[in-house]
RNA sequence: GGGGGAAUGUCCCGAGCGGCAAAGGGGGCGGACUGUAAAUCCGCUGGCUAUGCCUUCGCAGGUUCGAGUCCUGCUUCCCCCA
């Protein structure tokens, strides 16, 4: 099957985006054919989309650069039930306005990875809500459910962690797989789309879309998924510190982001480069095969060239400045993520240990205290030894700020108000 | 329908004679070493207005000076019989 002919997939296969095609052939033939229509649907389960999710919104971004038309579906109606899929518990029900507000802000990202438009090509935003939320019950089993065998469902590898484990599965989140196998259907009838994308913990729900388009009269519809990404010591993607990688850069600033690529593991940067970047493979080789502390510049490249897909690159060049002066001149950067303090706080002299919850570099003052003793916390540098320790006006820098430092790489500005 | 078992530190797994903030892992975080990497070693891994106070062992009651541990009911799950 190695060999594409069609553009799109033979970027994917290089770029190491692949894990699962449903007929690479066909699929392969219809891409040369002419152009394709395919979807990538997106729950609206948070404000922001996190980097697992930028992963299968890049290869919509490789499927139009080739020619094609993406969709871009917000999971509007979907999001009403939840996806169970590789999920050990049921995570509570959303309400309307919670997801209203986060497919406003899923929505954002994509501005900076499609062209959207109505001419030819140009990539559309639609949200499944407009056609399930006025199914009708009776009908929708009669016309949709009878096509779907229970036994084979449970059979599926997505619910089994559930049915394996003690923990019930609600005949609500059952009807997930149902539903999103409908959505492929309709959207191949709005929209002539046939391919459907997504993580590799999707394959079960789309692959029930295709079955669900032969029974139904659709034409030959197709499956792609993505690996799950782990690092090389075999963590998954996405999780940082404070939690998951967001896109959006009020959940997780430009510099943050730029941070989270900088400290890539050695042995991840090719990988990473050719999936998060669109640089050309010819420039990724390059970077990859740096060895000792070369790699370094490519680990500043990979940070640069991820974060200015998603914040610009003017955010990302700040970023790096920001990053160079902290950590390569050993000086302040006076950009560096701050909070704002009422001067009469200071006056008042602030504990240390509190200054430090307030930054949010630690959750609670026990933390503080904690890391007192492994002398993980500096002021300014220096290193805090004294859980009784207070800030006061004496500490303020030339520059009117006092610098938080929460083990080697987390730093705080505390700025006056 | 009947019988037997399980639920533990809100990341996961998992010990726990009635005195328990609760063994041990994994993961995570910090320190050392480095290159803002990996590997390795060390430490930490309920909260707070902190030599004390408060909240944790599926849920709700009860016995007891004292309950994760015993009793009753409930919820969810697993196994066997029908």
């Amino acid at each position: 099957m190695n060999p594409f002919k069609s553009d799109f997939l033979r970027v994917l296969d290089e770029r190491g985006f692949i894990h699962q095609v449903s007929d690479p052939e066909g699929l392969d033939a219809a891409c040369v054919k002419g152009p394709v229509t395919a979807y990538v649907g997106y729950d609206a389960t948070a404000t922001s989309l996190h980097i697992g999710n930028l992963i299968s919104a890049t290869m919509l971004h490789w499927f139009q650069e080739t020619g094609h038309r993406p969709i871009a579906l917000m999971g509007g109606g979907t999001s009403m039930i939840g996806d169970p899929s590789f999920r050990d518990e049921q995570r509570g029900l959303l309400t309307p306005d919670a997801i209203a507000t986060n497919i406003e802000g899923i929505k954002r990202i994509f501005g900076r990875i499609l062209r959207f438009g109505d001419k030819p090509g140009d990539a559309v935003m639609v949200n499944n809500a407009d056609w399930l939320m006025d199914l009708n019950y009776v009908g929708f089993l009669r016309d949709v459910g009878r096509h779907f065998s229970v036994n084979r469902m449970l059979a599926f590898d997505s619910v089994k962690l559930r049915l394996d484990r003690e923990q019930s599965l609600s005949f609500l989140e059952f009807n997930y797989m149902i539903l999103q196998a409908y959505d492929f259907v309709e959207l191949n009838k709005r929209l002539g789309c046939t391919l459907q994308m997504g993580g590799s913990d999707q394959w079960g729900n789309i692959v029930s879309g295709i079955d669900l388009g032969h029974r139904m009269g659709s034409p030959q519809l197709y499956a792609l998924t993505t690996p799950l990404l782990t690092t090389s010591s075999g963590a998954k993607m996405g999780k940082s510190a404070n939690g998951a990688v967001w896109l959006n850069g009020d959940l997780f600033s430009p510099y943050e982001f730029w941070q989270y690529w900088r400290n890539t593991e050695d042995a991840d940067i090719g990988r990473f480069l050719k999936i998060f970047t669109r640089l050309p493979l010819g420039e990724i080789a390059r970077l990859a095969a740096l060895g000792g502390s070369e790699v370094n510049e490519a680990k500043k490249i990979l940070a640069t060239e991820a974060t200015a897909i998603v914040h610009g690159r003017e955010a990302a060049e700040a970023a790096a400045e920001t990053a160079r002066k902290t950590f390569e001149d050993g000086g302040l950067a006076t950009d560096l993520p701050s909070i704002a303090l009422p001067r009469a706080e200071l006056a008042a002299r602030l504990g240390a240990l509190t200054a430090f919850v307030k930054a949010g570099l630690v959750p609670s003052t026990g933390e503080a205290r904690r890391q007192v003793k492994a002398g993980g916390l500096r002021i300014n540098d220096v290193a805090v030894t004294d859980e009784r320790a207070s800030l006061s006006e004496a500490d303020l820098t030339s520059e009117g700020v006092i610098k938080l430092s929460f083990g080697r790489k987390k730093h705080v500005l505390l700025r006056l108000e």
